[in-house]
Order: structure tokens, then sequence, then C-alpha cells
DNA sequence: GAGTGGTCTAGACCACCCT
DNA sequence: GGGTGGTCTAGACCACTCT
């Protein structure tokens, strides 16, 4: 790439809008992420390449970077490179699932039976879900376990154009957060918990094999990706005798 | 030349100390908030004398600072200077206080009714506070009311030592972090809440006017402060009918 | 040894806030 | 106008990882 096209590439960059120059860069690496460029997992070309690509120093570069790897998009390894981000299961217990044991060790649901189905969505799964007037969504119940009995009964809905054809033929993993990034190219990047205390009704206690009125936990969660689009409502009950709900308080 | 002021830079500085530069002027930045040197709304000398004082470049010094200002101890405000944190009332709600009502309006408690005493930590205590076997605690239960309706009944447990006198002769304010900050220095950096779902008893349904077996949100919340120091256990048991406790997921 | 990110420096200009 | 933090650049060396 010739000295012009580099002028051009930062002056292309200015140009748009007046936002920091790492802050136009930080979007430019964003996009070539999400749109089948660099992939879960790729060694993503390092500082100084894709700063002279883009007609910017090192360290613009850099602080573009950082940002982005502060947000878990990237993850730095010195000494072998800048890669993207891949989910794996340990990775998404670890940040998004909060629930510890009595030890104060972090819970890991041993495995769910779950259904699953398809339709319209409600007006209120539009509303949580921003969808369109006929949209439809995939709604998945399950059990998860933990040391083998009922632990967390819970209903997930997702917007039927991110995931075609979810769970067609196969039955659904247990962390599904993966699975979204690994097969449909979803990456989840942040979301936000509602927590309320319930009175286990007669489907709860059913569900859970609880005597009615025990006190639950109810969280009610919406995950958007990267892109910042809606792209899980879940709705979630927890018995919690042993266990606790943590959070970190900044 | 610039490897020899970076040595002597560094070496000015460390001694035993092999962390990164910015580490150690940040924990020397951190010594000057705490003890009576940098008070609480005050500002602090700019980027450029600080550096040149402690024989470090200006982006050194910024990324201390920076990294400081990232855990809410410093302000900083372009064109004015750069100010040491000071809690107020609405600051303490808006980082510590997680309750939103059905309208996702952060929810501010009215008032309290407190009671005070004092006496020796139980075994209890000690380990949750990490004290020694004759510490003395000051103990508070309040009762928090939203919309004149018992909203929250708590137990607050904090060492002497941190706070001696507290509450002779005067009443408890609402929000206790700010009047730490004031009162004792004692800044609140961080801490963690564990939740559980509980079925009122006898003492929290006379406490917050409710029936027992009423599902209630139980949060058990210890914090440190910004020298790391358990300075504070609290129980809370609360009444979530038309609010919820709000947790944001990264 | 070669290549990567991590740290550190030095100096420039800009945007903002005050008086 | 003068001072502050915010951005951007350029270049050096260090620490780590792989082959």
């Amino acid at each position: 790439m010739t000295e012009r096209d580099n002028r051009q590439g930062a002056a292309a960059l200015k140009r748009v809008d007046s936002r920091p120059l790492y802050a136009q860069v930080r979007e430019v690496l964003l996009e070539r992420i999400g749109t089948s460029g660099w992939m879960p997992g790729d060694l993503i070309p390092n500082e100084f390449a894709i700063a002279r690509e883009l007609g910017v120093s090192q360290g613009t570069m850099r602080k573009a970077l950082d940002s982005l790897a502060a947000d878990r998009v990237l993850v730095r390894r010195q000494g072998r490179g800048t890669y993207v981000a891949r989910h794996t299961p340990a990775d998404v217990l670890f940040r998004f699932f909060n629930f510890f044991d009595a030890d104060g060790n972090r819970i890991e649901p041993d495995s769910c039976r779950a259904t699953l189905a398809a339709g319209r969505a409600t007006s209120q799964e539009r509303a949580k879900l921003t969808l369109g007037p006929r949209a439809k969504v995939i709604r998945i119940s399950r059990i998860r376990t933990w040391n083998g009995a009922p632990f967390i009964f819970e209903t997930i809905i997702l917007p039927e154009a991110f995931f075609p054809g979810l769970g067609k033929g196969r039955s659904v993993p247990n962390t599904l957060y993966d699975h979204f990034q690994k097969a449909y190219g979803v990456t989840i990047g942040r979301g936000e918990e509602l927590l309320t205390a319930i009175a286990a009704g007669p489907a709860e206690a059913a569900a859970l094999g609880i005597a009615e009125g025990m006190a639950l936990l109810k969280l009610d969660r919406v995950m958007h990706s990267l892109q910042n689009q809606r792209v899980e409502w879940r709705s979630s009950v927890c018995r919690l005798d042993g266990a606790a709900y943590r959070v970190e308080l900044r």
C-alpha cells in the first residue's frame, strides 16, 4: 500500500465524524470482527501492520486495541499476538453465571432438559426484544440441575431472525452463548438483569420439585450482541438453598 | 539518554519493586490521597508537576492518573484539573444502591429509623470483617422506606476502630458512605454482595409490616476501603413488590 | 533469534474552562 | 490569554513466546 493510500485512509477516517481517531479505529476493527473477516479465535495482524494500513500511529492503534480488549472483544497475549475473543463454555459461565455455593466456589450446572418451540412473538416479547409486529421467536424451556437436583427453571426467548433453525434435529447445548457465536456468528457483548424474589407457584414447584410457597430468586435478563442488538430474553427462577447470586460492587 | 532517565526514575521510586512504573506511581498517589495530604474534593497538581516531582514522564503519570480515574478515586475535568473524588449522597446511591422501580427509575429511599449499639464482635462478625479476637464493633439496625412504606430492613456492622464514636449524640445519616468519608476519612472503594431469596420470618414480618412467609430478597454485603480493608458488613432484607435489583452484565 | 505486546519517553497540537 | 486535560505521533527498550 502506498503512502498516498495511507493518507487517504486517515482522511477517510477523520472526514466522516469528529470523534477521536482511536474511537473511529475501534469502530473499523469492530466491523471487521463482525462481518466474517476476523473470526473468533483468529490471530489478527500486529499493531504496526493495522496502524500502517489505516494510516494512524501505533499509539493510536494500541489505544483502540486496548479498549476492545477491555470490552473482552479481543484478547492480547504478550509475545504471541492479539486474538478475537472466543466464547468457550467456561468463559460463558465465568462472565454471565453468577451463582456460587456456600464455600464461595462458582456453581457449574450439570445438565439440562430442554423443550423448544417456535412461534409469533407476543407483544411482551416484541417489547423486550424490540421486534417488529410479525416477528417470530424461538422459545426454549429448560431445567438446569446442580448436584443432580433441579436448580434453575428458565424460559429463553430468541428472535428467529438471528438464530434460524436453532435446535432443529439437535439438542440444545448447556451453555448457549458459545453456541450462538460458533453457529450463528452472534457474539454476546453485554446485558442487564433484574432480580426479584417470588414465592413458588404450582408451575415452579412442579418444575423444581419443591413445595409451593418456597422463596425463589427470579431473574429477568436481556442480552445484547456486540452490535448492540437485543438477541435474548431470559426469565429464570432459581432455588437458592446453599447457593447465592454474587454481585461485584464498584 | 532515555534509558538512563528511565532507570533513574524507576530507581527513585522502586528500591525493591519490579512492577511497572505507572503502577508504582499509582501507589504513591493513593497514599497521598489516604493520609491527610489530598482530601476529597481537592484539586491536585497538574500532570507535569507531579510527573516532574516523581521523576517520570507525563505519559506515565497520565497512565497512573487515568487508572485512578477509572477506579473512581480521581475525577478528571478537561480544562479544569484533576480532583480527588468526593462522595455525595447522590453518588453513593448511584454506585451502590441497585434498586429500580417498575419504570426503570432508580429508587431513592426516603428516610430511616435507626438504632445503634456497640459491643464485642461475635466470631461471625470477626470472620466477615477479618477482625482480631477482642475487637469491638458498632451495630446499626434500621428500616428504610420507599413511598412511605417500609422497604428494607438491615443490620450494619462496623469495626469500632475505623469509626470511633459514630452515632454518639447524632442521628445516623441516610447514606452512610459519604459520612464515612467526610467524618472518618474512610473512602469506600469496592465490595461484593451475595443475594438469596428467603421467606419472611416473624422478625422481618414485623419490621416490614408484611405477612410471614412472603418472599424477600436478602443481601449480604461486605465493603472494602480504598486501602482494601474490610470496613462494613451489611445484611439487608428487602421487600420487592414493584421494585427490582438491577445487575449489569459485562 | 525473530516477532509480539508492554512500558516509557518526548514533544506537538487541540478542546475546554476560567478570569 | 493562560492553564488544564485529551489526543496523536514517533521512537526506544523490555518481557515474553515460539521455533
